[in-house]
DNA sequence: AAAAAAAGTTAGCCGATCCTAATCGAGCTC
DNA sequence: GAGCTCGATTAGGATCGGCTAACTTTTTTT
């Protein structure tokens, strides 16, 4: 069977490509600015795959001039590929504002419909619906959304919550999860992307927040994944030196 | 490769079916109550595909109980398969519907993007566009869209456009057709869904039209696919012997 | 009713994507 | 630096949904 859609056009579009190998490029795009880079293991974790079919498909992609790889290392993206792939990024992350903004699925619903949609909607759906949200910067989740001309603006200023210094202030702006009951977590913190919060402490286990009044305990493997947007801290507060393993923090989407 | 959706839930729902045999069900329902019915033939053409993959397919969907089938003859969808069918026209139609009206596409854009779409969007999707349209009955080719309880209203009063008699008047109420050129020609005609017209004679060639002042032929391809709510005859022009073949109206979607 | 035409089916094949099991290699441990 | 361990690859196979070519059945024509 042929999956992939057609229009084989000459640009080599998203669109002459199966699902499955857009998948594919999104997820090393998403891994290629992490520590480990898109290694076939978290590839096939990523993606819901075994090893051996990960490395099947990366075979293919090379061929595809889409990626280029040395066995046994990990991938990486030609410029196709990469453009592709930040595509599709573009795609998913539309979507779900869209799904949230006009649709009013709630802020854990978005991930799962817009990971079908991403491959499917055309150039023009895109177009239309960039312009119903005017051109949106940011998904529900904070990630940002790539351009109409696939620049994406790097978050350079925003520092994981998990290595904050007691005492820091800041904005909540992004949360890069996408497990399910994690983002329920987060919900019924109240930490969704907006949201103001100090570092009451720092512990082994976890950070203590004081947010919105109340103080409460955010699980270590959650605030690595929660993206401050810290506030200059006020002069009666000097910075602590930091703490905590810098456990990188990989995206999704 | 496992094209089909995850989800093998307890009822057998669409969703765990490839986007392939979606489609076959799709149109074997469409041609079901139509003349000639579900041949090998036109399913293949319909699809898409060379007659012996349709074979290949129906004998799939035979064995997975979705529809019953006797060699050399067209094909029928069972209850199961049938309903299954009716929840896709519902995704197509509502897609459709919520393109034109909330996304702004034209007319002759919906159709193609819809094509895709269906196969791909949740429940909730469905459910919510459904509430954002507030029910809509018709999709932007006035076709009736299925209800949540998958109900499809019939139109029996509606007429083709090929066999009205000269001094028919009526309104335009469904294009069936999707062919990107006839429906190009539509929108020039301006024929679109809510016209009001009158038989001004007929043709072996077509219908000559009276619409919004001017009149004009309507090749006879094209008034097949016309449907017609015909208004009650003035009493000073009693209707005439029709004329013209009997040609049976394939429907899409 | 025989022959011709059209429609449908079968057989054999292919490419895409996944899998398991077995093997190989890279990089850390001692 | 010899192993050991874990990650990666290869080999072989399955499934799905297409295709072509050849054959069979039905339908139409004569
Ligand atoms: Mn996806
Ligand atoms: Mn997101
Ligand atoms: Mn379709
Ligand atoms: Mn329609």
């Amino acid at each position: 069977m042929n999956d992939a859609v057609e229009g084989d056009g000459p640009h080599k579009g998203s669109a002459s490509l199966s699902s499955s190998q857009q998948d594919y490029l999104k997820q090393i795009f998403l891994l290629n600015d992490t520590a480990r880079g898109a290694t076939t293991q978290l590839l096939a974790e990523r993606i819901g795959v075994r090893p051996a079919s990960v490395t099947g498909m990366l075979k293919r992609l090379a061929e595809e001039g889409l990626v280029e790889r040395a066995p046994y290392r990990a991938v990486h993206l030609t410029e196709t590929g990469r453009r592709i792939a930040v595509e599709i990024v573009r795609h998913h992350r539309l979507l779900e504002a869209f799904l949230s903004q006009t649709l009013g699925y709630r802020w854990d619903e978005v991930h799962e419909e817009a990971e079908a949609l991403e491959h499917v909607i055309s150039e023009r759906f895109e177009q239309k619906v960039a312009e119903l949200l005017a051109d949106p910067d940011r998904d529900p989740h904070g990630d940002p959304i790539p351009t109409r001309e696939l620049a994406l603006e790097e978050d350079q200023h925003l520092r994981t919550l998990a290595l904050l210094p007691k005492g820091s202030r800041g904005t909540i702006r992004r949360v890069t999860l996408q497990d399910q009951d994690a983002l329920n977590l987060v919900e019924r913190l109240d930490l969704l992307p907006g949201r103001t919060i100090e570092v009451a402490g720092t512990h082994p286990d976890g950070i203590s927040l004081l947010a919105a009044g109340s103080r409460f305990l955010v699980p270590a493997l959650l605030a690595a994944h929660l993206l401050v947007d810290v506030a200059p801290h006020p002069s009666s507060a000097p910075p602590k030196k930091r703490e905590g393993a810098g456990r990188p923090v990989a995206h999704e989407q």
